[in-house]
DNA sequence: CAGTGTTAGATTGGATACAATATCCTGGCA
DNA sequence: TGCCAGGATATTGTATCCAATCTAACACTG
């Protein structure tokens, strides 16, 4: 069996409304790979891509070719493109990317951020309690955090921190094995928007960076020992 | 286990040739702008292109769109690509980044540091002494960083700290223009690399921020005013 | 039977030609 | 002047074709 029977449901339900097809193909072959709907190791082969999105080759080729800068796809010439592999060292890895990136967000956002954003992220924290589904789960998290990250005003960090969010969500069914996860976060998450809502730039930005760190060293040593084994 | 780690190196420097007509245009198209050989706002033109590096215009859309991918191009549908603006926000969210990564990257990298990165350090910094050529003085300080923290073992962040390291190095002129980089940038150099051979893992990090702050400071108040007037 | 050619098939990488489409520019017209 | 129709231009996407090369299976050799 190949990359595909999820990934055919994904384009059916992928909207058309996107610049090019390039970038249409390009963003639901990446929402594929960080959802886990295509596995890891999984070889994306042109002529069969392009067949099931209904294109030719070469949007599909561009579409790769992002991907590879985004580090979801590994080319090997002549031999094509597969998913980029998940790893305990790849997981510590952007574990560390934001550890770094999202405390420098936080303290760009914070002055500026509007008692809105903080009811946002207080929303968002309540709808994650009831919720169970990894995936719509990480899109909560991940809305919440860009929340509080969101008047920083920098694109491009903002861009990165959005990315490695993602890529974190490659991880997060194993984030859920991993055990301990929902609960301990979401305290966590709490204490953060408090720190936010005090103002107290310190101390949030040492909150975040917790956050990150503990969940990634969890997920990391749950990796490694799933490896080993 | 076999045919020996000294043929391993023999491969490794082997130099890749590039793996393919893509990249080598992608690895070329990206270095003349990061060296400003194409200045920004530049129409990227795919049948010029093509002509010029004597290729088709297939691995020419597939290089523009990794240019993409890394924020080196901007594409506008059915306008086609330009190299992307700077600007001084721009430049201040580099900063920002670099601010965020490199006391990371070096916390990593330091415990693993070798007296031989040190000296390699130490030398790059008496070869940046000697130097006035921007291009060769921004290529030499990526290699003095990079030394620093190559011992972090996590690819994908140094992949990101090495990337906004060239993409700073678009700024360089006008970090020159903007005066006094250079002899204080070399104190700064000597600091750093002080605190790294003493061990002293906080005051480097500390260090580096600072050293990545103040540049970034400069330039981007320069840039401010050169666009206000 | 391990190890080494050899060959066939599949897939990518790239070139070329052409059709479709969106943007910009310009010139005529109210 | 203002505007809008339409052509020039460029990009976007499709359809083929071909060369390079990787994989795997098989045959050969010692």
């Amino acid at each position: 069996m190949s990359a595909n029977a999820e990934l055919a449901r994904l384009v059916a339900r992928a909207q058309p409304r996107f610049r090019t097809t390039a970038e249409f193909v390009e963003a639901t072959l990446r929402e594929a790979i960080l959802t886990g709907a295509i596995a890891p190791g999984t070889p994306l082969r042109q002529e069969e891509l392009a067949e099931t999105f209904g294109v030719s080759r070469m949007p599909v080729r561009e579409a790769l070719r992002q991907l590879e800068a985004r580090a979801l796809a590994e080319f090997h010439p002549h031999r094509g493109a597969v998913v980029a592999e998940i790893s305990a060292t790849d997981a510590a890895d952007i574990g560390a990317i934001r550890m770094a990136l999202e405390p420098m967000a936080l303290r760009l956002s914070l002055p500026s951020l509007t008692t809105d954003d903080l009811a946002q992220a207080d929303e968002l924290i309540a709808e994650m309690d009831g919720e169970a589904d990894p995936g719509r789960m990480g899109e909560l998290n991940r809305r919440f955090h860009m929340t509080l990250y969101g008047r920083a005003g920098h694109p491009r960090l903002l861009a990165l921190v959005e990315q490695h969010l993602l890529a974190a969500d490659r991880y997060l069914r194993f984030q859920f094995a991993a055990l301990g996860y929902h609960p301990r976060s979401q305290d966590e998450h709490r204490a953060l928007l408090a720190a936010c809502r005090a103002g107290d730039g310190a101390a949030a930005e040492r909150l975040v960076m917790e956050h990150v760190g503990e969940a990634a060293e969890q997920l990391t040593a749950f990796l490694k020992e799933r490896e080993a084994g």
